[in-house]
DNA sequence: ATGAAAGCGCTAACAT
DNA sequence: ATGTTAGCGCTTTCAT
């Protein structure tokens, strides 16, 4: 492997100005960094990230904790997140707690802290007390994203008036008579946001004088298999049935709409079904949702970590993400 | 933050027997790894992995590089790498290409080349000739996971005999008039996967003395919206129809699915269709399927460079991974 | 079983 | 504009 030292010789210039030629700083006659970055080249020259973090203390890598990988919302916000990082310069090391819990408090203390990364996102999960602490008090700049957790800084849409503007969308169309899909506590994800678009749900049913049926809120579990086989049973009795449904993420709108096309229940002429997310599905589908831009939360939450790192200050606290009402063909008027 | 002299320091031993102990490594009384260890955990010190790569050699992390993130295969696959990697307590450093060409060859040559892992994990895609041939010669092990790369090792599925049997399927039932959906180039996803599968429906055709109708073979583009666009399209005229169609993905047979429902064709009375893949919704969508195992491949793959890492020598090429026919209640018998 | 010391390949003052 | 020289925090011989 040829170090920088070989390079030096190889041009007779010092270690000290090939470091600075190849980054960039300034104090290098144009013509020296020329010629550093042609031999660099034609040596295969590439330099080692463990001597440069050692030696600068900046690894110029960023973690990335989720609480599993193979969600839609998850992977989406990955991609967005991984675009900025690239752009700037910065590798995405990944961590997963994955289903089981099994060497959940490894990962916390042998990778998390291990000075491999220079700051963390922490996406959307569920922290036990000590991993909530320990992030706490994590020395480098660090984030969550989607649902909150106390007293860490937070990126992600007001979930509350996004359940809200969902339930209202169907109320506006009259309906009456409303069930509730909700997500879970699986997958280590946190129970925040499915309590929140719940708590939004009551209050906006209240506030509009209408009744919550207990039998009508359904578990779902963020997941269509669960979801459908929920629906089906709250779908059964066509005497007696709700006509429209809220549902806390589009996978589970996904397995009410499937419920409803094995029942013969008409959408959305006898039943309107709405979602949260504007899963890349819900177009095609024509469900009608809540749009929010993971992508776009996990690149503003790249970017400001991006910044306190080049800046070397705290930025200021992150607003809410916008979300937006996107009607398609899976709402419509309440039946009389 | 406290290093590894501290340790020593604090204890009154040198800090070659803190390493040692800390690391497991015989020649150190079990007593004085006792003190070691709880010493480290009061002073809470945790190692540089800056620091232990440059000076062992090995960063303890594994590179997995994809064509994007947000899609169900690839993210999958990670989900199944990244389990293994945690078991060994290796870190996972992830490259997306992602969408957009931009600073392809910037992760190429800074960040993967870039001794910051030991290992790399290429998924499934289209490499340029350079990229190729700069993972070739990669001087770590590495493996191509889906699509085969010609000179690297590879881990997937026979992708021609699953393709294979998902037509005799459909021909094993009176099928005669089958239809192809396949997949595309998007994503700079590789060419070898969906080609494979188009030639294998082809030749399952030919040797069962059927024909292919060009008009029947649609571009999915491995996605829910175009191939849901194509279906429509292709199943248009009701007195002209395919009466099967096979799939090259499942997110390309929901697509079907769904068109289908929207021009009132019946699943399986009218139409029979079958994909690749076991997505998670496809056992509740009722969709019968090839199923592969991502996570089990991208875990045995893990398995095997982690095997090379440790004992340093190369494993033998890997065989096929296994695919299955589920049948569900997407396929039937033909129409009379 | 333990210690001393020489690096690993860079960066960052401080000189010149 | 360029060079010199300490480290950065570990691992790894080689001694003892």
């Amino acid at each position: 492997m040829t170090s920088i030292d070989d390079v030096a010789a190889s041009l007779g210039v010092s270690t000290a100005t090939v470091s600075r030629a190849l980054r960039g700083l300034p104090g290098v006659a144009e013509e020296t960094r020329a010629r550093v970055n042609s031999t660099a080249k034609e040596l295969g020259y590439v330099p080692s990230s463990s001597a440069s973090g050692l030696a600068s203390g900046r690894t110029m890598a960023m973690g990335v904790l989720v609480p599993v990988i193979d969600r839609w919302f998850f992977s989406a916000v990955l991609e967005g997140i991984d675009r900025r990082l690239r752009a700037a310069g910065y590798d995405l090391v990944l961590f997963s707690l994955g289903g089981d819990g099994v060497n959940r408090d490894r990962v916390f203390h042998r990778s998390i802290l291990r000075r491999r990364i220079d700051a963390l996102l922490v996406m959307s999960m569920h922290l036990t007390p000590e991993e909530r602490k320990a992030v706490q008090q994590l020395e480098y700049p660090n984030l969550v994203i989607g649902g909150a957790v106390e007293g860490v800084r937070h990126v992600g849409i007001d979930d509350a008036q996004a359940a809200r503007d969902a339930v209202e969308h169907l109320i506006g169309l009259g309906h009456t008579r409303i069930a509730h899909m909700r997500g879970g506590g699986s997958f280590d994800i946190d129970f925040e946001v499915p309590r929140l678009r719940e708590q939004a749900f009551r209050d906006a049913m209240t506030d509009h004088g209408l009744t919550v049926r207990e039998d009508w809120t359904a578990f779902g579990d963020f997941r269509f298999v669960t979801s459908r086989a929920s629906a089906l049973a709250m779908l059964a009795d066509p005497r007696d049935r709700p006509t429209a449904v809220f549902c806390s993420s589009d996978e589970m709108a996904f397995g009410v709409l499937t419920a409803a096309a094995e029942l013969g229940i008409d959408v959305p002429r006898d039943l309107s079904v709405i979602g949260i997310d504007d899963h890349e599905f819900a177009e095609p589908m024509g469900l009608t949702t809540i749009r929010q831009d993971p992508a776009g939360q996990g690149a503003y939450a790249a970017d400001l970590l991006l910044g306190e790192l080049m800046r070397n200050e705290p930025a200021d606290d992150p607003p809410s993400r916008p979300h937006a009402l996107v009607v398609r063909k899976s709402t419509g008027p309440a039946p009389s």
